[in-house]
DNA sequence: CTTTTGTATGCTGTATGCAGCATTTTTGTT
DNA sequence: AACAAAAATGCTGCATACAGCATACAAAAG
């Protein structure tokens, strides 16, 4: 398996060349094989090794690793190298606390904020998300789940709250990547998702609120059995 | 000015040697630096330069460079190097909408698992501060003000939301640096302060959590002034 | 046979060297 | 004198080389 990082590098965005460094395009490689599972908790982060499988020295790779560390997602042991983090059921729950009260939050200012147009895209893609509710898509269903809440988020206009629910999020991905919910669940989680949109629509703040953290709660719930 | 790091590796804490790990060492002393001021917002990090007056050759700054990065005090330019991050109004504001609903949580976990002893600590700490305030000692006061909204927050055993808000409280710390509030609201602070410890060791969640949301609103509108 | 010590290997942590790009300055031309 | 073009300077970005520390294995002593 040649992991060998792609030469996606310095590509144009809009005509301006976007000029991009290489220990961020590893950031970005390597968040995703934590996520993705190619790189299991526990697991080792061996400079050479891992260096030459990307491609890449070990300068930009250090760099990395460093500003994973610092979002929480490896661990630095001094003189052992960094580890990918395993978070145990105390953390998981720890973090669904704080993005609960983040989604709380950040449902409050989208009512107040929200344009009609703004509500019509997350409308759209809810629609969108049902569509693949019944013909049972997870995978695609997962993504756009995860799409609404960040796009509720997004629309607070806190770019404060906008970073912090992303690592969080990401943090938590690989965990509910696992946590295949049963059809019981959802189907409840389908119906708080309407509610949610019907309370957008409505501006209503505190409904809105409410059912973002209900959600979470249940969330944890049907995680909590795998850990 | 030598800003030499001094040499503080390797110092044994309680009979086992603690390893220092040399970038760790600079990202302390960089984020000193930046919140008192060292570092202005607008300041470029100059790899040789800097590295120099630290005493440390390139690879680790530039490792803590990217460390502070990914916590958001600096921000990093392709091709021209790194820059202390400069906040304005409305990141601030962001920043302090999320705090203050992070406390407002912690206050309520708090209320749930602080044991008589750890609150009569927090008590002290408070007591402590009442003198400073009597004696006019602003720094302390500041200090020890700090340290008890940390200590709240360390109540609430929620890992993830002690680092979320040590991240924010540090970001914030120098813009509150140059706020030095007048008597009058000092006055008020202080009010406040008081009934925030009355309202944890009466164990009153919504109450405590009432009066950190206040307290946080207020702080905005003392330094909005100065920005 | 077990335990302890010494040695060797391999990895992390740090330093230095080199190449590319951006900026600035200088010189030439209009 | 003003503007443009080219060259030089200096910085970032990346790679490689070196040193120190931890671990593992082997050998010797109890």
């Amino acid at each position: 398996m040649d992991e060998a990082i792609p030469v996606e590098r310095q590509r144009s965005t809009g005509g301006r060349v976007q000029r991009t460094v290489l220990h961020e395009t590893i950031v970005n490689h390597l968040r995703d094989m934590i996520i993705e599972g190619d790189l299991a908790p526990g697991t080792r982060l061996h400079e050479g090794q891992l260096g030459e499988q990307l491609g890449v020295s070990r300068t930009p790779l250090r760099e990395a690793i460093k500003y994973l560390a610092s979002e929480g997602l490896v661990e630095l042991v001094p003189s052992r190298g960094a580890v990918v983090k395993r978070f145990g059921a105390r953390e998981v729950q720890d973090m669904l606390t704080v993005l609960q009260a983040m989604e709380e939050l950040a449902g409050r200012l989208a009512c107040d904020l929200a344009s009609d147009a703004q509500v019509a895209a997350i409308r759209a893609t809810h629609d969108e998300m049902i569509r693949c509710y019944e013909t049972k898509d997870r995978m695609q269903y997962y993504k756009l789940n995860q799409q609404i809440h960040s796009m509720i988020v997004a629309l607070s206009g806190n770019t404060t709250l906008i970073d912090i629910h992303g690592t969080l999020q990401t943090r938590l991905k690989r965990i509910r990547f696992v946590g295949h919910e049963g059809p019981e669940n959802w189907a409840a989680a389908v119906a708080e998702h309407n509610e949610m949109i019907a309370a957008l629509e409505l501006r209503d703040k505190d409904r809105l609120s409410k059912i973002l953290g209900c959600h979470l709660q249940k969330a944890w719930e049907r995680v909590r059995s795998i850990l």
